[in-house]
DNA sequence: TATTGTTATACTCTATAACTATA
DNA sequence: TATAGTTATAGAGTATAACAATA
């Protein structure tokens, strides 16, 4: 175990707010309510001995496709030394591979194994498995304020 | 900086969902804006060399009060001799002190200083200070729906 | 004996600096 | 010279095992 799946990084604070009290109670409120449930959607993963950089590393693989190390460094705000290891890692356990680009000969392209693709693909599912357990024991009108609320935060996000 | 404020550590998948396509988008939807809001307040800190872990224990010792080496340990999911390193780190930096307990002399009693108490106010305070500012963007309804989902989030956290 | 905290040691993840190969 | 990747080295954070002090 590598990683304090329940650990709390970012508690969830509850202090009396000074100014504009019904922002700052609604901010305070929408913070909380925020790490909670992320760090309760973080607890469920496939591989739990894979950390987050590691899981990040395979999932951008997913969604993006193949990067060179240099994009996958910037793409997880990483110095190039450490996405080296964190790729060397992965290439070990079967999850990427590396290959030397043709054209520039500097370069290597990394890209997702089978395995490293069914790793993303379980962890997702178990994530989403639970949320929607959780989703369909709501009332109806409550799923559909969070479906409203989840696009709200996501504009929110992008300030 | 020993901390990736704006990284990924858990990317946020879009992917074609096959059961229940209510539900999974839904679902899908939700765990993306929780974790990109999560990300985005998170990088709002007040002492920007200081580890999400060491900011967990002077915010523990902020709304919870004084703690043991061993109450600190449970609270945030990690060993005693993890603990007693992050304790030794912020005690050198004067964020909080140890002090022996005077009944029972094997324990000792942590507790903040005024510069730990500062410090965990200010990052409070930028985070909320942030998210006011985006929720009065908002149109009223919008607020209202964020509100409403805030508490469906934390009821669903506790699961 | 059991509990609380600490020290010893080791492994991972991060960084900066220096190096190699290629453009 | 500049760029892409890698290796060398070091600090922070995690763990388990062993130890000291106290109950």
């Amino acid at each position: 175990m590598n990683d304090s799946v329940d650990a709390s990084p970012l508690p969830d604070l509850t202090f009396a707010r000074t100014p504009a009290p019904d922002l700052s109670a609604a901010a305070s409120d929408l913070r909380m309510a925020t790490f909670r449930l992320a760090r309760r959607l973080r607890a469920q993963r496939a591989v739990d001995t894979m950390s987050d950089g590691q899981f990040a590393v395979l999932a951008a693989l997913t969604v993006h496709g193949a990067h060179t190390l240099g994009q996958l460094a910037d793409r997880e705000r990483v110095t190039a030394p450490s996405m080296n290891r964190t790729v060397t890692l992965l290439e070990n356990a079967g999850y990427l591979t590396r290959t030397p680009d043709e054209v520039d000969r500097r370069k290597v392209t990394i890209d997702l194994t089978d395995d490293g693709r069914a790793v993303v693909d379980e962890t997702v599912r178990r994530r989403d498995a639970w949320l929607e357990e959780a989703l369909s024991s709501l009332a109806p009108d409550e799923r559909e304020a969070l479906a409203r609320a989840a696009e709200i935060m996501r504009k929110m996000a992008e300030r």
